[in-house]
DNA sequence: AATAACTTGTGAAAAATATCACAACAATTC
DNA sequence: GAATTGTTGTGATATTTTTCACAAGTTATT
């Protein structure tokens, strides 16, 4: 069974592996990417062996024959396109975000509602939220990013899916309910927070007892 | 033991029930909040019996109680000040953020090497970075967010964690490593937008076959 | 070419997590 | 006030996920 934590583990021992390969690594261990990404080594092993990826006995994994592993399996041996409905903080800072560009993920597109935002002509063209159906359409898009406020992010969930968008990052402070025909992930900010205060607090808590 | 998919749970059906309460809710049940929330029934009271937060039989559970009782548990009955190194793409949208206010989460300060970045007496201080050790002290802020280039975050963790903070999310794109004195949640975007492709990729190729 | 050193790949075991199913109970109806 | 209905709280069960532990294999050394 496909199960969305491994697929989340997996980038990130692509990450690791890139930084390593940065530092000249021609080859990696399971342990080095455990050390790296903070999981045990077995675990890193048994991740590879779902996926069908492996390496040597005593001679661990080539750097570079791992990262095409990976990135094959990952789907990134190809650009992806993501459209971004919602320019305000949060969509902007994606819109800006250096990070993308060499994970082969672009920003086609921005939308918004408000005139003052619109920008046809930028780099990345920012549009009415009307043109958005069309412009999912017309491009083929199948992957979008929500950053709208709480009430509008399921009507924009709506539009998406009907315009033929199957998976979605959302950034709107609303659990969002995946379908089959539609992946959701949804990132809460505010959640994220809650999540350390609580930790830090119940460890002050224990400490001060 | 404590779980830490079990406490972003308790944020989710906070955030669940706030909602609910908008729409003049009074009372909730675990059902609503399953639905919500897009986990099982038995999950929300199991999550609930576990933080000892209790309901009436028949009755479900009075929407003020919940709250205060989620909100207590969940540490958010007092203030809590957040630092932010890096004034980049992310940290800005952060600063700018108006979703925490209402979640009694304040940004406190901000801080950068780059002096461009410097403004001192804004609402929200930003500041060099060699003062960020001076200010944590001194307002014994244990809460911090990493949003610097992946090539700065290790030492800007070890700069937060010297001068006392005990929590951190971090959004540069390495793994960051927690430590017994330390809670860590790393978010990273281009993991999460990778993960979003993986899925849709591979539903494509089921489709196809 | 035999031995030693070391790492993968993976079944088996353990641990963690989620679901089931139902007794206990509270509100409502008859 | 007895019967009915509906919901919680939770042991028991099932499932998922992780770790263990070691055979199988590869490279290096003597």
């Amino acid at each position: 069974m496909l199960n969305r934590s491994r697929v989340l583990r997996l980038s990130r021992y692509k990450n690791a592996v890139l930084r390593l390969k940065s530092l000249n690594f021609v080859r990696v261990f399971s342990d080095n990417l455990a050390d790296a990404t903070g999981v045990t080594a077995a675990q890193v092993r048994k991740d590879f062996s779902f996926f069908g990826i492996s390496g040597n006995r005593r001679g661990g994994y080539v750097v570079d024959e791992l990262l095409s592993q990976l990135n094959k399996t990952l789907g990134k041996d190809q650009f992806h396109d993501f459209i971004i409905a919602g320019i305000g903080n949060i969509g902007k800072a994606l819109l800006r975000y250096q990070g993308f560009e060499k994970s082969s993920i672009r920003i086609a597109a921005g939308f918004d509602i408000d005139p003052m935002k619109y920008n046809p002509n930028g780099t990345v063209p920012i549009l009415p939220l009307e043109q958005m159906n069309e412009y999912i359409v017309k491009n083929g898009i199948k992957l979008g990013i929500i950053a709208v406020p709480d009430y509008a992010a399921q009507q924009v969930l709506e539009l998406m899916k009907s315009a033929g968008i199957k998976g979605i990052l959302n950034f709107a402070p609303i659990c969002l309910r995946e379908t089959s025909d539609c992946v959701i992930n949804n990132i809460n900010l505010v959640t994220e927070l809650e999540n350390i205060i609580y930790f830090v607090e119940s460890a002050e808590a224990k400490k001060g007892k």
